[in-house]
DNA sequence: TGTACATCAGTGAACGCGCGTTCACTGATGTAC
DNA sequence: TGTACATCAGTGAACGCGCGTTCACTGATGTAC
């Protein structure tokens, strides 16, 4: 039994755990702590054995973030599902902050990006098209703005969102009731009228 | 001459050269390539001449990092002075957020608090400080407001000046006129009324 | 059903390199008397 | 004014270590005939 393309089921599943170890030790230990005889080692595999799967510490790096952007933005997708609830998506948006692990592997990735253009490349994909999304949201609520003032209203909802990861996640800073408070009438009058 | 403490003049204007040059390492290559080596063949000294100044390298990033955020307090303040012109604020705050190199300090610094609690700290202090300014600076805009409100209002304009950094600077995003104006509308709807 | 072969999973050793740190050292500069 | 001494600026070599990469290898699994 195997795929006609690509890793057989043992492979694939081989693999995925690989990611899932290194993911771990990316949140844990930062982008420096990266490296291939750690993720080996926490996966309780031999450094050749991982390099079977991921020959260059590049392709493994690389495969870690285009999983976690890609599942960040199948997470995004169904929240921001047109006519969907706006008090269940900034409830959503705003638990998810509160998980430091997932605000922590963001932050590796910003730094990434800001020296690595093609780590730079794939971010800006991913906000590319979360931004689409928003705008899209904004869309069905109010047709009477024009699609450039969508995209800017639905840039700005990101950039205070993502901001506020940051303070909300005890990196930059840690929860406050009243800032939520804030933060949340903001966040609202961005996506509403 | 010399100072009766710390080191002489000579001795503490190559001290500062030395961090110029760690900065500026940060910067370009990112936290990995800030090694004792690159920093002192970059500044043109031997490595142990590096480390007359810096004995570990856990001092020099420290060093590094506490200039960077005193800086940019000293940046602020005066920005920040109750009752100055809220325009000239935002367009300070938004020019700073075009130097690239400034936003990969913080983004730098972002990920650094992510993994190590005395950075976190430092990070977290200054933006303490920073949303106490803000709130200082609301306090004489609007003395209705309560001290609560004020500083909630603060930190959520925070939120947004600092998500927006990422976007502005090309690191998650690029820089969009309509979307900048989408951005100074909110601010000021954040220190307004 | 059996055999030969290709592919895949996993091992193990070795390489050269850059790293932080230690330490003994030299020369210049300033200070005490 | 001169000398002895302490401090500071800067050099240079060596250490052990973890790193990414290369490569030859073994055993298991699946496929072709």
């Amino acid at each position: 039994m195997s795929n006609a393309r690509g890793l057989s089921g043992k492979g694939a599943q081989r693999r995925e755990q690989l990611l899932d170890t290194a993911e771990e030790l990316l949140v844990t230990t930062g982008g420096a702590g990266l490296s291939m005889r750690a993720v080996a080692a926490a996966a309780g595999v031999r450094l050749g054995h991982l390099q079977h799967y991921f020959p260059t510490h590049a392709e493994l790096v690389s495969a870690v973030l285009e999983r976690v952007l890609g599942r960040s933005a199948e997470r995004l997708a169904p929240l921001l599902d047109p006519g969907g609830d706006e008090d269940a998506l900034l409830r959503a948006l705003l638990a998810e902050q509160q998980d430091v692990r997932l605000v922590r592997l963001f932050a590796e990735l910003w730094a990434l990006a800001a020296h690595d253009t093609s780590v730079a490349a794939a971010v800006r994909a991913f906000y590319d098209r979360y931004r689409d999304l928003v705008a899209c949201y904004l869309a069905t609520r109010h047709p009477d703005l024009d699609e450039g003032r969508r995209r800017s209203r639905a840039q700005v909802f990101i950039m205070l969102i993502e901001g506020a990861s940051l303070f909300r996640s005890g990196i930059a800073g840690v929860p406050d009731d009243a800032a939520d408070a804030e933060l949340l009438r903001t966040a609202r009058s961005l996506l509403g009228a």
